[in-house]
DNA sequence: TAGATTGTTAATCGATTAACAATC
DNA sequence: TAGATTGTTAATCGATTAACAATC
């Protein structure tokens, strides 16, 4: 019995990407492919790709390389993709419209098990397969199915109240719309954040950094 | 004359965070902080901190800590935040809606000066101070405005072929939200991609990461 | 077998942390 | 001046890359 050394959160960050990729590959048909050229394909090194990969027990074979399906899978079950785990996602304005709409969960290790929100106009609403519930009715909703993550698509100024009341039910994983730390408040969280503010600052680094001296 | 040498990508990615935080307290009327209280409060080590504000040439004063409205300015030179890069929008679904109407631009460096989308039921339309324009307009616009940057928010089986048509024109520059590695088919352009696929991913990680062994 | 490509160890590189002299 | 806190150098830590023996 091997010991599972953990997994560098530098080497998580990859896999997402890692599975993309070949999932592609496994969709166009290919069953093998060596390190040498999913590096090139995806800008790394190939001795980065394997030891990547033998984090989590390599299984390539000298001479010929790695098991696309097989990869996959690996991936899959490190980051925990066949889980399903249930969440509810916080405001229908357009971003959660977008969200609920277009995001594929089930494909994520998640499944959208409630829409919630205070405007009476949307409630009622379907959206992603969802009855967008009142923002009241979420504590008796927690209560009956515990869901493990939420998602918050709410105004900046919101962020704070609703992220507090929904620790005060029990939640403690959230994923999160930017504007606002979650996490430094209450540091027991598993937070996400797509902080798009940060991501949009860092293009225009980039871009003022292509006119520099 | 001293060299300046480039910040580490480590660094820059701090900034916003930085950046962030001390306009906050910036507004709440302080104007002086010690390493050692900003990194508590916001989880660095004090250490990390100097070394960071140090790169671009440190200007805090021994025995009294930084002056903050000082730190902002030069965190704000450092992103290029005064620049007002002219931007455009592709795609005024639910995400084009959320990110015209919300994204506060003019603090990011960035001027949204054009939306653009297909679809004659939102042609007209006005968002973010924008009226939406028809997408088959976008080349005699770019020729006309040069835009920097362009930011995409469409389905994902339409970014690879608008992206391309934008690259195209001349557009080098690109944020985009996910689902397709611009930047490996386009490796000279600038690219930040708020991959929420990768971002939901890691979070269920972490989330399946609590209840291993 | 010969060629290819992995698994793994060692070397390098970079980022973070610790320590402390300089100085406000 | 004494106390506080920076700027900066040195030490540590971790991640990436290189190299090569193992082996399919």
């Amino acid at each position: 019995m091997q010991k599972q050394k953990p997994v560098s959160m530098s080497v998580i960050r990859r896999l997402p990407r890692y599975h993309r990729f070949l999932t592609e590959l496994a969709k166009s048909g290919v069953t093998r492919i060596s390190s040498k050229e999913l590096s090139e394909r995806m800008g790394f090194t190939a001795s980065q790709v394997r030891q990547d990969f033998n984090c989590f027990g390599g299984f390539g074979q000298q001479g010929y390389g790695y098991n696309v399906p097989q990869l996959c899978t690996a991936i899959e079950e490190i980051l925990g993709l066949q889980k399903q785990y249930p969440c509810i996602l916080i405001g229908a304005g357009n971003l959660g419209k977008a969200i609920a709409g277009h995001m594929p969960f089930e494909q994520l290790g998640f499944q959208l098990i409630g829409v919630f929100d205070n405007s009476p106009k949307v409630v009622g609403q379907k959206i992603g397969g969802q009855e967008i519930r009142p923002y009241d009715s979420v504590g008796a909703f927690y209560e009956e199915h515990r869901p493990s993550m939420a998602i918050l698509c709410v105004p900046r100024e919101n962020v704070e109240e609703i992220t507090d009341h929904l620790y005060g039910l029990g939640l403690r994983s959230f994923w999160n719309f930017g504007h606002y730390d979650i996490v430094l408040k209450h540091p027991d969280t598993i937070v996400e954040n797509v902080h798009m503010n940060d991501s949009l600052m860092t293009l225009c680094y980039k871009l003022a950094a292509t006119e520099r001296p």
